[in-house]
Order: C-alpha cells, then structure tokens, then sequence
DNA sequence: AATGAATGAGATTTCATTCAT
DNA sequence: TATGAATGAAATCTCATTCAT
C-alpha cells in the first residue's frame, strides 16, 4: 500500500511503524504482513518506485536526440531538482530511514539501474574520452545530481531558488563537461 | 566523551545507546545525564566537533595566499575528501542518526559555520562577480563537495580511487569558477 | 495430510504452523480445516498413527509363540529402540507439541492401547505372580522402554551404540523379570 | 526471581510469559530483562537450579558408606522419585518449555554434571567390570530414573502408589546389578 | 557527585482461525 | 467444496530517562 507514503511524509521516518501504516491503510497489521514480509519491505518498495520513476525521467530527457546534449543535460538538472523538490517530506523521511533497507542486496542493485542510461548519454556528449574518463564524470555528475538535489530539497524553496539552483548546478556540469571536451580534443 | 564514537563506529547508529555509550566510557549512565541532557546532545556535540575539524580545515587551506585560489580549491577538495574517507564509519552512523540531532536550533547554526570562510575564499577568487552570484556558487561548491564526499566515502575506496575522484571533483569546480569569471568579465 | 510429518521433521515443533502444514501439501488452508478442526488435531493425528505402528510392533513380537518370553522381550526392545532412532527428528519434534494435543482425551485412550498386550505377555512370562505385582512390572517396563528409547534417540547413535544400549536395557528387564519369578517361587 | 516458579506450576508452559512473570514478580517487564537476557535463560536458570538439587541429592545418598551399595540406590530411587511427584506441575511444565532453553550449550554441561557422581558409585557397586561396562549400566540406570520418574510423576500419585512403584524400580535396578556382577564374577 | 535499578511505552512480528466469495 | 485474505491478540524484547540511595 503506498498509502505508506503518506505516513512517512506526513509522520517522518521516526514514527513511520507497521501499525500506522496499517491503520492509515484501513487494514490490520495482519495484512499488511501478508503482502510485506517486513519493514524494510514497505520502505524498500518506496524508495524503488522512486527510484524507477527517476530512471524513467533520465530516459525521457537523455534519450530526446533533437536537443544538444548540453541542453539535455540541462533540462535534467531542472527536472530533477523540481521533482526532489516536490513531495520532499517523503524523501527526506525515506532518506532518514535508509539504514533500514540499504543493506539489502536489491537494493543496490536497484540504485545502479539509473547507471547505464547516463552512461550513453555521456558517450554521444564526450566522444573523444576514454571509457575509464567517462565513466567519472559520469559517477561525479549523477552523484552530484542526486545528493546535491536530496540536501537542496530538504528546506523549503520558492520556484526562483529553484531555477536558479538548478541552472547554477548545470553551469556547472556543461563547463565541467566542456573542459573535459577541450582537454581530450588538444 | 568522545570514546562514543567507537560505539557509534563499531556499532552503528542503530545500536547507539545511551547504555552502551555509558559502559564504553566506563561511567555509569546516571554521569553520563550530568554531562548531556539527552541522547541526542551526544550525537549533536560529536557532530559539532566534526564540523568544527572540517571548519579549520576549510580555514587552514583557503586563507594560504602563497597559492592561486584554483590552486587552493583543488588542494581543499582533495583534504577534504580524504578526510571524508577516514573514519567513514563514523561519519555514516553519523548520519544515519541526523534524524535525533539535526532539528535542534543549534545544528543548523553549527552547520553554516563554514559559509563565511568560503564566502571570502569566493569574493577573492570571483573578483567581478555580484554577491548574489558568489553566493550561489558557494553554495553549490560547498555542498557538492560535503554531500558528494559524504556519499563516496559510503563505500570503501583504494588510494588511488580517492585521487582520481578528488581531481575530478577539483576540475568541475575550477571549470565551473572559469565559466563564471569569463562570463562576469565579458 | 501425513505430509505434515516432513514440517514437523524439517521445522521442528516450534515452526509447525497451519500454514506451513497446507502449503507443505499443496492444499489452502481452508481446506485443512476440513479435514482437520484445529491444529492440536493434526499433531493428534500423528502421534496417533505412530502409537499404533509401536502396538502393531508389540503384538507382532510378543504374540510369536516360538521364542521363549525373554526372547521376544529382548526381540522387542531392540526392534523398539531401533524404529525410535528412526525418524527421530519427527520423533522429538512431535514429543515437543505434546503439550499442545497431550489433554485430549482420546490421547490418554490411545496411549494406553498397548497395555493389553503387553499384559497378556506378561502372564506368560510370569505366571506364578499376582495381578497387581504383573501389572507393576508391566507398567515400570513399558514405561522404561518407551522414555528411555526417547530419550536416548534423542541423540545421534551408530548401530553399535543402539545394539549395545537396547543389548543392556534387555538386559535389565530380563534379570528384573527372572528376580520376580524366583521370589514368587520361593 | 524464582517467583517464575509460581506462573510456570499455575500456568503451564505455554502460558508462561515474560509479562506474565514480571506481573507476578511485581517487578516491571524492564527489570526483568535486566536479570536475564532472555526468556530462555530464565527458563534455564529453574531447570538448572533444579539439576543442582537433584546432584546434591544423588551426592547425599551415595556417598553414604554406612550402608550396601544396592541399599544406597534403593534409598536413591525413593528418594528420587519422591522428589519428582513433589512440585509436578513445576516440573512437567519445565519439561514443556525444554525445547526453548536445551539447544543452549550449558544446558547439556549441567545435565551432565550427575554422571561422575554416579560413576564413582558404580566403581564401587560393580568393582570388577570394565570400564565400557559400568558406563553402560550408569547410563541406562540413570536415564531409567530421570525419565520414568518424570514420566510417573505426570499423572497424580498416592504415597502408596509412590513406594510401590519406587520399590520395584529399585528392584529392577538390584536385578540388574546383580546380574552384571554375577556374569563378570563367571 | 555518582550510581544503576527500575520503569513501561512502544516496536516488530507471528499465527490459529474465520468467512465471504 | 475450496480458497486464502483478513483479523488482531499476544509475545518478546529495547531503551531513553528518572530518582532514591
């Protein structure tokens, strides 16, 4: 039941117990144990839907060949920080409770789907690198991206801040990337 | 007493309790009130100690003018990163028990000790720029570099995996500073 | 369902639950409930079948005219103690649910079932003696038998070590017996 | 607390819960566990308790050189049985709840703690048989005892029905000596 | 000043049994 | 007749905090 959800924002990952989700789900702990066999189950099935629904977004974005990918990578940046921005007590509160199901092997498994899309996407913006230099950008700027975002989101922000966070944070990857691009063309 | 911190670091935050922390000290959990209100102050003065290491070395590193403030940027990253890879048990659990600590009045003050210093690290090395401008930028860098750290030194890491990342880390930043003063300048 | 024997042999007691026993015989719980009122009922079921196979053993021994009583006495104990060493884990598992089926009444019936027949072996071998003094003996031997091979199948033994065991155990009812009927005769 | 004494002998095994002791030891849930670190342990501790007594019985009565070998184990029988048909309800409750503490490693170390006190009689009650012989009978005999004593003791017994039953266990016991004595003397 | 026993609310999880479909 | 989702009481164990000594 993502009804969990509510609990989790509306409570925080403190108070977010098998029995509140139960009973904001309007079943009993009986069932909720039927189709979770833990905890960390409910809360792991969360954050994956999250994390499907970024890799949905990367996709969408990354994969539109009609913008440059420096504009692409913009319009990520943008995307990604409005969307951590939107329902971020939930986020927060998933992130507060990620002791609880990080040590799960799907779990990492589920976290590097994300991996691969932006790693084509980076071979079409830096042809010339090497796979090895690559692949750190990659790792720095999707890092950047995704906890830079989580922190950025946790206090409250108007729609200007946003832009303008957003379009600092792809300033700085589209000179990062430029460079990068400059250095392997010399 | 700071001997919390093998409990927190062998332990983890989940297993961080006051009897635990008392036992390790060899004080009985009674002393242990005397000198913290609550559980949470132990964790928030670990915390404030580690902010306030970070703090000097923020200052140690950018207030050296024998080098160009690039030069600086790249040298603190590098510090700073490894600085992060030590000790990262502690720095996790750490984290992992934000949630007891992180709404006291007196976190947000202590976490925001080290804007000033980098502030006027940026006025020197964006000469032109508005203050809005530097401000934004100090921001990004400054959180980049903490949660990026943070989240790299959540997994193990060799030596040389520590330099290559900190330098790539080092060059965004450095592009990014580029991007902004040729941009400020034209 | 006897295949409610492999739950109870591979879980043990504690892990013997209605659901595990239905999912175990690939049929749904409610359909246990039809064949079975409660879950005392099924374990009932199992120690009753097991009780009849021991009577069963009893009769086919000690009903065989052609060996002298003290024969089929030593016959029997090492057919018991073997078949106890049998199936132990069943065995044990099923000792430790006896609290839950133990207060039926039909379990006292069916416990009973060999007295009978151990008594009428018992006028045999002792036929100068009192009822009562018969009736001592008989319980005190039966009794032995059937707590002492428990609790000696309680742990892994080699054919030796059972030969050895159910050799002494013959042993000391076959010198009880024949102490008994030399007082009787004297 | 022994006071664990009275929920087990009142309530039964199945009914014996931490609450339930904590309750009737008028202490809070807390404090009990600050006791023993589980139930498990608590249940170990009254068996235990329990194995010591019966030691110092067996220690008691055999070592008393004052009388005949088979004299002493008499006296042990009926002393032991006695012992037994005391407190039942105790011990048929413990019994119940062996499966939650015998898998602990002092549980078999404490069991076994009777054997070297028996051992020693039987050197003297059997002085020249082999070793391998005199461990078979130990064992047989003891086990004989604690189990069939247990086993008697489930159903109420008159004092009569007491002496009669102790009195032809001894018998059995006596035979069976004699007649190890009398094959190693042939 | 120091101790550490006592507290008890609260968390997670299990499982026999029912009953609408 | 068969199903299996739903129930919810009950069990075990943890731990921050207090307070009499």
């Amino acid at each position: 039941m993502q009804a969990a959800v509510q609990v989790l924002a509306e409570e925080g990952a403190q108070r977010f117990t098998t029995a509140r989700v139960a009973e904001r789900a309007g079943v009993s702990i009986g069932s909720l144990y039927q189709y979770f066999p833990n905890k960390a189950a409910i809360l792991f099935r969360l954050q994956s839907d999250e994390w499907r629904q970024t890799a949905d977004l990367l996709r969408r974005i990354l994969d539109d060949r009609s913008q440059s990918p420096l504009q692409r990578l913009r319009a990520l940046v943008h995307a990604f920080i409005r969307s951590e921005c939107e329902e971020a007590a939930v986020r927060i509160a998933l992130d507060d409770a990620a002791p609880l199901y990080r040590d799960a092997p799907e779990a990492r498994e589920a976290k590097e789907e994300g991996a691969p899309i932006f790693g084509s996407f980076m071979r079409e913006a830096l042809p010339h690198g090497t796979d090895i230099a690559r692949q750190l950008a990659s790792d720095l700027i999707m890092t950047t991206m995704s906890t830079v975002g989580k922190e950025f989101s946790e206090t409250p922000r108007s729609l200007t801040e946003i832009e303008a966070f957003a379009d600092a944070m792809a300033d700085m990857f589209c000179a990062y990337i430029r460079s990068i691009a400059d250095k392997g063309r010399s």
